[in-house]
DNA sequence: ATGAAAGCGCTAACAT
DNA sequence: ATGTTAGCGCTTTCAT
């Protein structure tokens, strides 16, 4: 390995030199400067980032921490992270939590270990007093999808309420009357908040939901055939369905169709998160658009932004909102 | 930031015993390294691990470069990876190249600084030159999903060739004899490999295939789609269609239902991959599974092995099998 | 069994 | 403009 020594010697200058040069500082003659440049050229010399951040106590590299990187919605939000770090010349290291609160935990502390200035955490299992010490410890930790108000300047959020009740007015705007939906148990309340958001508006549209026809199940393809099932099983009538995400939405449009039911003709479906898969099923699914790349974008540059303590950031929280992508599983009631 | 310093002056002993309780070495006695151990835990004291890489000169650390994480397939393959470094206690640095070259060396060239111990990379674009210069400079390095016959023992791939005939079998098994190909433009030469397989079987088989009858576009759906189109556009009569991958699949599929041929009923489609996405779309996808979370999780470990230099590695390839996943798609010609 | 000390590769004050 | 030097936090011989 060639070390910055290395090349002092071959240059015929001393390490502080080089480091210079390496860096483009000043106080280095022209000359000097490209014959070390040259040098560094010739031996492929590249600085020991471990005896770097040794003794810069920093090490320009940004954690993140998802349950499941297979799954399309979390490798989206990587790939925003990896994005963001790498505009800012970041390292990105990357631990699944596998949904487990102790990995979770261990993902981070080895993030620690490691030290990362900044550190993305998608958490669903921990409680909230865990997070809020953690962010007291961590200056570079933000949190994604989940909001907790004693730390809201540490996440950055979608805003769930919203996003459900454009949803629900738009079937509405249709002429929808009959509504069902199909939730999900989860660990944060994100299910709550959007199940509360559909029966606000509907009762604003002085409709309202039969308690039959909310059905929850886990948040993917079988659950979602699992609780459109359950519900067609209840009797309850209905001509406008929400689920909880595009995955449950499509398992909901199988179960519909094996039962003969078509959407959208006798079915309206809206789904949430608008992954990848909701253009490739048919019908094409309409949907709430998830802006999770974009989030995990800014994510990061909050982090970095607040793992460098010495800057003040304003107090805030980032909430994000969600558009309705309007695509071929809603039809219109007369 | 408390250090081994702090750890030794607090339990009154020197750095040299705490670094030997932090691994549990010997040489200690049991009173003195309980004491140590307690003030270990009391101070919260964790090592500096770019203080250890950089005595060590070893980081434990693995590199994985794809092109992009949030894609179905890269995000499954990034997940065999973290398994196989979370087993080995290895952390885990991510690089996204986004589909160029200098992207892709730029992501190889940090991970080298970080002083990765090994690397796994899905190379797409680099020419074989260039990644067997890698190879020898780097003794970590493992490629995945190519192979180069001067680096064979640094490569983990699938064998697409079988992959094709198993594919091309058992279509013609089940009484299809006109065939149609929806292939991929691609960097490395898999498309072709597989094309060459799926003739090879149909000649055995004294079938052909019709020169109208293989179109090429991009590997996503949209590709797909606009295949199925043209191939639709030629006239060429076929009751089976071979797609490149799952999505141009399922891109096919949409096509051929627009134009009112119903899938399998009137063709059988077969895909490849066996993304999630192949039992998320209706008719259920038969595919050929790319074991991809496996090989990943075998090239981490083999990467592991390769960059410890004392050991000696059998000089072998690792060439994965794909089976087929028989579900909705393809049905029986009488 | 324990400690002293050298040094990993680099940076940043401080000298010159 | 350039060099000298003292660490950063840790491991590892070598003493004791």
């Amino acid at each position: 390995m060639v070390t910055i020594k290395d090349v002092a010697k071959v240059a015929g200058v001393s390490t502080a030199t080089v480091s210079r040069v390496v860096h483009n500082g000043g106080h280095v003659g022209d000359a000097c400067r490209s014959r070390v440049k040259k040098v560094i050229e010739e031996l492929g010399y590249r600085p020991n980032m471990n005896a770097q951040a040794l003794v810069k106590r920093s090490t320009n590299t940004l954690g993140v921490v998802t349950p499941k990187l297979s799954m399309s919605f979390f490798g989206t939000l990587a790939c925003g992270v990896e994005k963001a770090a790498k505009d800012q010349s970041y390292k990105l290291i990357m631990s699944n939590s596998l949904y487990e609160t102790q990995s979770e935990l261990d993902a981070i502390n080895s993030l620690r270990d490691h030290h990362c200035d900044a550190i993305i955490l998608h958490s669903e299992y921990s409680d909230e007093k865990t997070l809020i010490d953690l962010a007291e410890k961590i200056p570079g930790l933000v949190l994604i999808n989940r909001y907790i108000p004693k730390i809201a300047n540490r996440c950055v959020w979608l805003d769930n309420e919203s996003a459900a009740k454009q949803a629900t007015q738009y079937l509405v705007d249709k002429g929808h009357k009959d509504f069902a939906v199909v939730t999900s148990i989860y660990q944060n309340n994100d299910p709550e908040i959007r199940l509360r958001g559909i029966q606000d508006t509907l009762a604003a549209n002085e409709l309202q939901l039969h308690k039959n026809a909310v059905r929850e199940a886990t948040a993917n393809l079988e659950g979602g055939e699992q609780a459109a099932k359950e519900l067609l099983a209840t009797g309850v009538k209905f001509t406008a369905l929400i689920a909880y995400n595009d995955l449950m939405a499509i398992g909901a449009i199988h179960t519909l169709f094996d039962a003969g039911i078509r959407v959208p003709e006798d079915v309206s479906v809206i789904g949430f998160d608008n992954l990848s898969i909701a253009k490739a099923c048919r019908p094409k699914l309409t949907t709430m658009h998830y802006p999770i790349e974009e989030m995990a974008h800014y994510a990061a540059e909050l982090a970095i932004k607040l793992s460098d303590t010495s800057k003040a950031v304003s107090n805030r929280t980032h909430l994000f909102l969600s558009d309705i992508v309007e695509r071929d599983s809603v039809s219109i009631i007369q």
